[in-house]
DNA sequence: CTTAGGG
DNA sequence: CCCTAAG
């Protein structure tokens, strides 16, 4: 029966096109040369109105000479900077190239100049920096820079050249960061999945027994002493994100700075709605979700890396809700529950890849067990379980490095966001067919975990545990002001999902570079039980009798997910605006839903809807389900515009007929329950 | 893609 | 509104 057909029917997507979007690049490859001018004046106003501030609250004076500086600053912190072995260009292209690729923007490749003006640059004293903000804001040179951003990281050292401090800022004119993770997200995974260079270059640096997966993923075997000779923490110490790449091969200003973000692995060619969770909102949150460090050897170790957690053994490829990030953004630490919220995990479709690729991942070989799954055998009266851990999967980080950065940079960046999680330290979590098991206090049988369990759906959390983070003072003196302007940013911005263009604002805004830094102060680390940062799941190896690492073509293959992980969305999608039902809509809805039923969201919405492209049959349905609701509850109880009367009436009318209705439907399709069929007041019958 | 429900 | 499981 019904009305039309499906050709007409084409608004069931979730876009709509009537609600305007905030203006923004999607597509940067696209619109990078008309930005490019007017971000162009843009940076050159923000570099100077930082600079300016800065400069302000800077009473060292400093070099006018970029170069000179730079050198100067470069011999004195390249010293004692752990340096990985070379990493020739040229290797990096042959081999790596996909890596590296996926990994950077490609925005970088077409600032050479930049490049090497700015040689040298990424480790410099706060204060010079922004002298040298101030001294680079030239137009000319913002030209070469042919970016939408300009970052700079600085640095403080002390007096032996030790990096002290390091305050990770970002100047963003534009939208460049967006843009970054945009092409990142334009990337194939695939191509670096399959490619062993990764692990060969990025894995075999970092180090022996760690592994960054093809995917994205960090693989980290767990067995014996990842990190040999040095205390993770102080490893921790030394991390730098990625300011100096380990050949000595500096970036260019623009691209001083690193930033660990949640990883987004990048989605394959089929998904455009990628594109959207890269609208606004995110876009504004971007620069804050990069981590940075800050540390300094007297006061202590001041790191604070942002990691985005992730919920229970289910993992989206892609993503947290953008409302959630939006929390994040602007009330720090705390949100970071919300943004666990719905994470899952998905593909199927990809052929358990997904797993892998939206997932760094630690990779713990299943030990015992000559079982795949955990498997428990009688010992006395008190069965045991055994369980074997193959793989621990580490949440997703989002590293994002220039182009021109090394491949050793890479691997210390990658190093440096693993190292950071495991040293902060991690607790475990257990879940239990996609369900956190909370309570410490149950047992394993109690909590379903036994031989007769399904265990094929358990698995393990790794949740960080930093409690110690970002704590308080930063070194410099503006730190604390920009603090201040920071919290006032902060308090004004809106809560709204709905942001507009994003970055306006943050990169308008003089103080936008020491926001973002104290925004990663306070947001830092934050250990949330609803968030693990890092998963686990059984192995799925039958029998593995040690921990070994696994390379990354295994873990694939192993697609170590806990059964039940679902390809599905696999994009950060926007939460669509939110649109309230007018009166009439309900109207129309009430009288579609009396002439239709409430089984035909479909037909309602061709029938009633059609021209209304933002209102799917989902939408309807749901409004539906509201209205009925709204029906069964007090008037002083409802808010929103309030709904006449006799529309509730109506839909109650109608809901309780198209009950029976359907019920009629059915027992006539049973065929078998006659009872059902027929008699109105068996009601309730239907249900059982 | 649609439905139906839970979140 | 979102997200998913089921058809």
């Amino acid at each position: 029966m019904v009305p039309k057909k499906r050709l007409d029917y084409r608004f069931n997507g979730r876009r709509s096109p009537i609600i305007p979007k905030a203006p923004r690049s999607i597509r940067r490859r696209c619109s990078h040369k008309n930005s490019v001018e007017d971000n162009k004046l843009c940076a050159f106003e923000l570099l100077a109105a930082v600079a300016g501030k800065l400069l302000q609250e800077s009473e060292s004076s400093v070099s006018s000479n970029v170069e000179t500086h730079a050198s100067t600053l470069k011999n004195e912190n390249v010293k004692g900077q752990p340096k990985d072995e070379q990493t020739p260009k040229s290797e990096s292209i042959d081999h790596g190239s996909c890596a590296e690729s996926s990994f950077m923007p490609e925005t970088s490749v077409q600032e050479p100049d930049l490049s090497s003006k700015f040689k040298g640059l990424p480790q410099v004293d706060i204060d010079s920096v922004l002298e040298n903000i101030s001294v680079f804001a030239s137009p000319d040179v913002l030209k070469k820079l042919d970016c939408d951003s300009v970052q700079g990281t600085c640095q403080v050292s002390d007096a032996d050249g030790n990096t002290n401090c390091e305050v990770g800022g970002s100047v963003f004119v534009g939208n460049n960061i967006n843009l970054r993770a945009e092409d990142q997200q334009d990337m194939h995974s695939e191509d670096v999945i399959n490619t062993s260079n990764v692990k060969d270059h990025v894995g075999e640096c970092v180090n022996s027994n760690m592994l960054i997966k093809s995917d994205n993923s960090v693989q980290l075997p767990l067995y014996r002493d990842p990190i040999p000779h040095t205390p993770l923490q102080q490893q921790w110490n030394t991390v730098k994100l990625g300011i100096r790449d380990d050949d000595d091969n500096y970036f260019g200003c623009n691209k001083l700075s690193t930033k660990f973000r949640p990883f987004r692995p990048q989605p394959r060619t089929g998904h455009r709605r990628i594109r959207k969770m890269l609208t606004s909102k995110y876009r504004k949150m971007a620069p804050k979700q990069r981590s940075c460090e800050l540390y300094n050897s007297r006061d202590g170790v001041k790191s604070f890396y942002q990691y985005r957690k992730r919920i229970y053994t289910h993992e989206r490829c892609l993503q947290a809700p953008i409302k959630k990030r939006k929390l994040f953004d602007h009330m720090g630490t705390v949100s970071h529950d919300q943004e666990a919220s719905n994470n899952s995990i998905s593909n199927a479709s990809e052929k358990g890849m997904c797993m892998d690729k939206c997932n760094s991942g630690i990779i713990l070989e299943r030990v015992s067990g000559a079982s795949p799954t955990v498997k428990g055998h009688k010992k006395g009266k008190d069965p045991h379980v055994k369980f074997s851990i193959k793989s621990f999967k580490v949440p997703e980080l989002y590293i994002e490095l220039p182009e021109t950065a090394s491949v050793g940079s890479l691997k210390r960046t990658v190093m440096e966001a693993v190292t950071a999680i495991l040293g902060s330290g991690v607790r475990v979590g257990v879940v239990l067919q996609g369900k956190k098991v909370r309570d410490d206090n149950r047992t394993l049988q109690q909590a379903g975990i036994s031989q007769n369990g399904d265990l094929d759906t358990l698995g393990f959390t790794l949740e960080p545990s930093f409690t110690n983070i970002c704590s308080t003072k930063t070194t410099k003196k503006h730190t604390t002001i920009l603090q201040s302007d920071a919290d006032r940013e902060l308090l004004r911005s809106p809560a709204t999902p709905m942001v507009d263009s994003g970055i306006s604002n943050a990169s308008v805004d003089p103080h936008f570079v020491s926001k973002v830094d104290d925004d990663v102060v306070t947001s830092g680390f934050l250990s949330s039980p609803q968030t693990p940062s890092v998963e686990a799941v059984n192995g799925t190896v039958p029998d593995s009798k040690a921990l070994v690492p696994v390379s990354p073509t295994n873990s694939e293959s192993l697609a170590v997910v806990p059964a039940n992980l679902k390809p599905k969305k696999s994009e950060l999608s926007q939460r669509r605006t939110r649109r309230p039902f007018s009166v009439g809509e309900v109207e129309a809805l009430v009288e579609a839903v009396e002439r239709l039923g409430t089984g035909r969201w479909r037909d309602v919405k061709m029938g009633a809807f059609g021209h209304a492209d933002h209102r799917t049959y989902v939408d309807l349905k749901d409004k539906w389900k509201t209205l009925y609701h709204t029906a069964g509850i007090s008037p002083h109880q409802r808010r929103g515009e309030p709904v006449p009367q006799d529309l509730l009436d109506r839909v109650l009318a109608a809901h309780s007929y198209w009950s029976l209705h359907q019920l009629k439907q059915q027992g006539k399709q049973l065929g078998a329950e006659p009872h059902r069929t027929v008699d109105p007041m068996k009601e309730t019958v239907g249900g059982a």
